[in-house]
RNA sequence: GCUCCCAUCGUCUAGAGGCCUAGGACUCCGGCCUUUCACGCCGGCAACGGGGGUUCGAGUCCCCCUGGGAGCGCCA
């Protein structure tokens, strides 16, 4: 019997939820679930530098509306805490000063600035910048001394300097790498944090993590994990490296070319489960041409065999497609929940229920994201109305157009109120009077309330806008057309 | 520059040697439905980067080239 299953997703809180970082998550989520094992988050926050406050919140907040639980972690605790690295600095420095026991690693006394220099010959000769040594070769009397003056350190990994280091992963398969090629990487630095090498390995190891899923930049640094676990003694997880997302220039995905946070992409109205959907279908797929999952549905069919080797472009078209599919998904009343607060923000006036509900159901179909509605619904929040689309001013100088709407004004003369029903009838009596039919009728109608020539459904619009504004409408354009 | 990874329509992908006349999805373009607009449905455009092998047979295996990406921090 193996194992118990469990994965973990180590974040650096320095702002938001990255969306590659959120399938990371998912990939590791639907792992374990699949396998009936935990899921662990970490939070990775051992560089002081680049503290943010509130990113921890806010990255348990995007983990939580997208759906993804987690078993173990800073807010819910577990038997492996704490679940936050700058609370368990302790635990690094034994385990660094196990490896100086074990010579497996060594104190190193180089200031940054000799670093530097030392990478900027080494480019300038076209060889890879890497530690040249200098401090392996110390004395235990220098360094001893050293420590006596208060001289600044750090701890470096003593690497193989012959053989090789091969990485068996699940999706890359067999990955060979030269030890005299990888650093003697930091493993604490002077401030006497760990660097991600040591806590990562460390905490891995501790926390029983079985299986590491991450991003495919993290394969070059395998090799000086695989070492740090031989030097200590422990069984490596098993490996899997998953493809980058990607720019539509296929650079990696980042800021600059659109959004890359969760959060963004909350905040313009995607669903979370059209997120989750459209991200675990980037790198994976469950071999069938299925393409609409629930969490639960992902559970079941996710497997890392199925995960591909090439980085995939986030084509937010596409999201943007599915996202359309899971709103129209949605039913009424989510949809006017859903909705309301996008109207609201876009300056509309949302505080007659019944009527935003109605505008709602006339418009969410045409939209794709909750951002849109607004734009989709203007013509229900506008007094005044502007003919400036080309195709619509053809409509309107059409000849039939007038009588059209000189008919149709007569008919509105012999109701109070208009509704769906009743302006049904009323066109179905312009017709026979005037024998025009079809688009000819229809679509000068339109235009004529609304400007344009595509819209929400017309007897929708009529009931929303009521007899007065359309009665209204259709004189100025008699006015201005006939 | 060095190291590593990758390579099917514009994009996401199916394809684990014959089932491929290379399938699906998004986008785009037609059409149908709708007395209007969407939704929906149907159809179309569009790809195995190149060259060598291996094999009776290669998108599928091997090698080279080309192309793309990532990594090379006291950042993760």
């Amino acid at each position: 019997m193996s194992k118990q299953v469990r994965t973990r997703f180590a974040p650096s809180p320095t702002g938001y939820l990255h969306v590659g970082g959120l399938r990371t998550a998912l990939f590791n989520y639907l792992y374990a679930r699949h396998h009936g094992g935990s899921f662990v988050l970490r939070i990775e926050d051992t560089d002081q530098t680049r503290y943010v406050e509130g990113a921890t919140e806010q990255l348990i907040e995007s983990l939580k509306w997208a759906g993804l639980s987690y078993d173990e972690g800073p807010d819910v605790g577990g038997d492996y805490g704490p679940y936050v690295q700058s609370q368990r600095l302790g635990i690094y420095r034994e385990h660094a000063e196990k490896l100086l026991a074990s010579g497996d690693a060594y104190y190193c006394f180089c200031t940054p600035e000799e670093l530097e220099a030392m990478r900027e010959r080494q480019i300038s000769r076209g060889e890879q910048p890497m530690y040249d040594g200098t401090c392996r070769s110390l004395t235990t009397e220098e360094v001893q001394k050293k420590l006596d003056e208060g001289i600044p350190h750090v701890i470096r990994l003593k690497m193989p300097r012959e053989g090789e280091t091969v990485v068996e992963d699940v999706i890359r398969g067999t990955v060979r790498f030269q030890n005299e090629l990888v650093d003697d990487q930091i493993l604490i630095k002077s401030d006497g944090f760990p660097t991600y090498h040591l806590a990562n390995v460390v905490d891995d190891h501790l926390m029983e993590i079985t299986h590491v899923i991450r991003g495919e930049e993290w394969l070059q640094s395998v090799p000086k994990h695989l070492q740090l676990y031989k030097a200590f003694g422990w069984e490596p997880p098993v490996m899997a490296h998953i493809p980058l997302l990607l720019n539509p220039d296929r650079s990696k995905l980042s800021k600059r070319q659109g959004d890359v946070s969760v959060e963004d992409y909350r905040e313009k109205g995607y669903l979370p489960q059209a997120l989750v959907n459209f991200v675990a279908l980037l790198g994976w797929n469950p071999g069938t041409d299925e393409e609409f999952f629930t969490l639960e549905e992902l559970v079941q069919q996710f497997s890392l065999e199925r995960v591909h080797k090439a980085g995939a472009v986030f084509d937010i078209n596409k999201l943007n497609w599915m996202n359309g599919h899971y709103i129209r998904q949605l039913s009424e009343d989510e949809l006017v929940s859903f909705l309301t607060p996008f109207l609201e923000k876009a300056g509309a006036d949302v505080s007659d229920a019944e009527k935003t509900r109605k505008i709602i159901l006339a418009v969410y179909k045409k939209i794709e994201r909750g951002i849109d509605v607004y734009d989709a619904a203007s013509i229900f929040y506008k007094e005044t109305l502007e003919v400036v689309e080309k195709e619509a001013v053809e409509i309107l100088t059409q000849e039939t157009t007038c009588t059209v709407l000189r008919n149709f004004l007569q008919k509105l003369d012999t109701v109070d109120t208009l509704s769906m029903d009743n302006f049904k009838e009323l066109m179905k009596t312009v017709q026979q009077e005037t024998g025009i039919k079809g688009p000819a009728l229809w679509k000068p109608m339109r235009v004529a309330l609304t400007g344009m020539v595509s819209g929400p459904e017309l007897p929708a619009v009529i009931e929303i806008f009521g007899k007065e504004k359309v009665s209204r409408f259709i004189r100025q354009m008699v006015e201005e057309y006939c």
